[in-house]
DNA sequence: TCTAACATTGACGTTAACGTTAAACTTGTG
DNA sequence: CACAAGTTTAACGTTAACGTCAATGTTAGA
């Protein structure tokens, strides 16, 4: 017996680093604050990525910088899909019908709460983006006039 | 000839502190920085905030909470919207209707750069939002099998 | 087995975005 | 006009999120 996790598909920090984008101290950083659990390691101590963590990477870019999100909500954010993970766990254990619905509607409340927080940025994003479409709508309006004026101008020539 | 600017509606630090929600601390900081431009003084070098400045800081805090942007980020789009202010005054002294149009083909440019950034944002927010409706629609689903159980064997007791 | 290339932990450095404190000045109200 | 309450600049402090460097240990290939 040697190593717990699959021989297969396991990555160095740098191999992680070219495919994330993120740095070789950023990955050592996020495992230190707690955002990446303790990855796999060799013999010699050196860290090994799994797909899962890759995974859970990607997640943390698309939180950082899609949304703009800071570390610490990222890690309220995932430790909200962790518990969610294990109710999923719980839940397959359970055979009683009233408690498997509890354990729906605990994990659906987890859900609502980040779509709140989503639906907001939304609302706000959706909301400029209408501005600035409601000024090119307007400028092409102008542009119009523009052109309706010159016509004028040639026909009355 | 005292005040360039409307005795009317100007505001003291603290008043647009209390107002707006940010410190006085920040406020300053970003007169410093150049995110808002130099407020108007008193006789005895006191801030003074008009209406378009407190307009501004508002933007500001939506770029900022709602939306999650760095500071330099936000100059970056506001600098774009002051152009298009400059731009906008321009074309109204512009009486040439090539130069008119070439300015409202300007002002849109970069209105689809900034449209660009949010479109962005925007589609990784979607996906977020999708990934987790497909969860609660899935436990949905799960929920109605349970209920569907029950029925079977309220009927056959 | 030797070695060049990579990894590890510490520890100190850096930047953004403010917080805090101090010393001096201004304002408005009694 | 006295003075409490508010304001100014300057300067140093703080936290998050890494960057950088050094000393040491590990790996993989010729």
């Amino acid at each position: 017996m040697m190593a717990e996790i699959d021989e297969q598909s396991l990555f160095t920090i740098e191999q992680v680093a070219t495919r994330t984008g993120f740095t070789k101290r950023t990955l050592r950083y996020y495992e230190e604050v707690g955002l990446l659990p303790p990855t796999g390691r060799t013999e010699g101590n050196y860290r090994r990525y799994s797909e899962a963590d890759l995974a859970r990477l990607e997640r943390i870019k698309n939180l950082r910088d899609l949304l703009g999100f800071s570390l610490s909500d990222i890690r309220e954010i995932m430790e909200a899909e962790d518990e969610r993970g294990q109710i999923k766990v719980a839940y397959r254990h359970e055979t009683e019908a009233t408690a498997k619905a509890a354990q729906l509607n605990r994990a659906d409340e987890l859900i609502r709460a980040q779509l709140q927080v989503i639906e907001k940025k939304l609302a706000g994003l959706e909301q400029m983006k209408a501005a600035l479409m409601a000024k090119l709508d307007h400028h092409e309006h102008k542009r119009n006039e523009l052109l309706q004026y010159n016509n004028e101008v040639i026909h009355n020539s």
